[in-house]
RNA sequence: AGGCUCGUAGCUCAACUGGUAGAGCAGCGGCCUCUUAAGCCGCGAGUUGAGGGUUCGAGUCCCUCCGGGCCUACCA
């Protein structure tokens, strides 16, 4: 453990601070006004806080950037509303705080309190001035990086990503637009939640720890109970836990939850990451479909104020009704080739005469999905319900009355990103165990990632399952088209990263 | 897991074809009671991600490893 330079100063610093009997972490401070509000007040060039009655505040924030001028100093203070500037002077200060403190042991990153009145500087800037009190709150012991504007310009910017994402904290104070983009992502969910809860939803918690996970095709974390002496699986869905709720009596449940899946990292994929679930008994996949829409266009409207809102330089329409689009059809509109009813070979010649990379592993189901997202769901900007898919890529969803072969589901995809997943549950307790077996016989036969059999699910639906429809949403990805951001990462605050070699202290 | 690419001071970045590691900000000392990328004078700051190799000489070339980014793969 080696401290720079600019550490082991701050450390004497704060010792000399205590020499003098100042506290480098006081136990509180009153705050009366944020940054914002204070702005704001006096947000008009010609109202000016030093006529009238003097607006005294209590500020307390972050110093970002300190300019000492002998026996004053001007210094950006940056609290969680934004940044207002404030003006310490030698002589507003009981004897010897000033010298002590500001002259010459305060450093950018150090917390402070700031209470005084609002007045306007000769170059028109609102400030509070520390008539009152100027108060250390909290030493920072680590230069903080010091990026600076000058008309709408950023100098040296924190641009480095695994500087951000390892030390969220660092990027938060320095990149202010982060904020906005966890507030929005909040938003998103209080809103989501409103719109669930308005229409009688009722919010669920289930396990996340399982003795049998299920819900969806992916590889588990697994983990020990010790006074059990028991393997647990982390959750990789919450439906069949949800559709149990269904049986019991529950006619409209939802589950904003973190599922865990021990997978790849991308930038579309987090090994967790939050998923809503949302299951309503007499219902089907299209008034699913329907649902969808309008949470979209309620969302894109309460966070944009319309319905059309900007991705990755495209704008993206989120006015209902959505385009809808069978699987198959959307697959020969972008390849010519009707795969619709082909054999498993058949699908294997159009994989090669489209350049995809397959296996002899890859079955029916696995190489109409590998056609559809290679061809198909990077085309898709705009939102569109891909509908009707093959029954061996869904063994949780409904058959299709009329079309063989198939299942009532939809995906949304917008952005050329998949969204939503959606169907008409399967509630046929024979049907579902006929499904589980065949997954079975997949796992027995090497994939990893098919579903192991529910025997107390099946149970379940043996008492009886009204006909429902079930829809999930991707939280993150939703997140990152709400806030026009390309990288899941950039809508989590603590993605998943390799651990430092050089671990500080 | 594979390909490409990056890693230099606390931060942002330079350093030709291999020839003494530099700048701005930040920091330290001094001046300065309306500054705002504050200013002026002076100063310090580096195991160039780690380890090995080639070479008279390596930030630069080669190999291995660590970490990041992008793409691919995996991933409904």
């Amino acid at each position: 453990m080696s401290r720079s330079e600019q550490e082991r100063i701050r450390r004497d610093a704060r010792q000399s601070l205590e020499e003098m009997g100042v506290e480098p972490y006081p136990h509180k401070w009153d705050v009366t006004a944020h940054a914002a509000d204070i702005l704001d007040e006096f947000d008009d060039e010609r109202r000016d806080p030093d006529e009238g009655e003097r607006m005294n505040v209590s500020i307390a924030g972050r110093i970002r950037s300190l300019r000492v001028m002998g026996g004053s100093a001007f210094m950006d203070v940056q609290d969680e509303s934004g940044t207002v500037q404030a003006y310490v002077r030698k002589g507003d200060l009981p004897e010897g705080v000033y010298d002590k403190l500001v002259g010459q042991h305060l450093d950018i990153g150090d917390l402070v309190g700031v209470r005084g009145h609002v007045f306007r500087t000769n170059m028109g800037e609102v400030t509070v001035r520390a008539s009152d009190t100027f108060k250390l709150l909290s030493k920072a012991l680590r230069p903080l990086p010091t990026p600076k504007e000058k008309e709408g310009e950023t100098f040296n910017e924190v641009t480095d990503k695994e500087l951000r994402y390892r030390q969220r904290y660092v990027d938060l104070i320095v990149n202010p637009d982060v904020r906005e983009v966890f507030r929005r992502r909040a938003q998103l969910l209080s809103e989501m939640r409103d719109f669930l809860n308005e229409r009688d939803f009722l919010e669920v918690e289930t396990p996340a720890l399982q003795p049998v996970y299920g819900g969806a095709t992916a590889r588990p974390f697994t983990t020990h109970h010790n006074a059990l002496d028991m393997k647990l699986y982390l959750r990789i869905a919450d439906e069949l836990y949800l559709k149990r709720l269904l049986v019991g009596g529950l006619e409209g449940v939802y589950e904003i939850a973190k599922d865990f899946r021990n997978e790849g990292l991308s930038r579309f994929h987090n090994p967790e990451f939050t998923m809503m679930e949302l299951y309503v008994a007499y219902k089907d996949y299209r008034w699913m479909m329907e649902l969808t829409e309008k949470l979209f266009a309620r969302l894109a409207t309460k966070l944009h104020g319309g319905t059309t809102i900007t991705f990755d330089g495209e704008d993206i329409a989120l006015a209902p009704p959505f385009r809808r689009l069978p699987l198959f059809e959307a697959i020969e509109e972008h390849t010519g080739r009707d795969c619709y009813g082909m054999n498993e070979g058949e699908l294997r010649d159009v994989a090669r005469e489209l350049n995809l990379e397959i296996d002899e592993a890859m079955g029916k189901g696995k190489l109409i999905d590998e056609i559809f997202s290679e061809t198909v769901e990077p085309n898709l900007t705009q939102p569109t319900f891909i509908t009707d898919y093959p029954v061996e890529l869904s063994p949780l969803a409904k058959k299709h009355p009329d079309k063989e072969g198939l299942v009532e589901r939809f995906e949304l995809i917008v952005a050329g990103n998949e969204l939503c997943n959606a169907f008409s549950e399967l509630n046929d307790p024979d049907d579902q165990r006929a499904r589980f077996e065949e997954q079975a016989r997949l796992r027995a036969e090497g994939d990893g990632e098919a579903a192991p059999i529910d025997e107390d699910y099946l149970r379940a639906l043996e008492y009886g399952m009204p006909p429902a429809a079930g829809l999930g949403i991707g939280i993150d990805r939703l997140a990152m088209l709400m806030t026009d951001q390309r990288s899941i990462r950039d809508v989590i605050l603590f993605p998943l990263l390799r651990p430092e070699s050089d671990a500080p202290e």
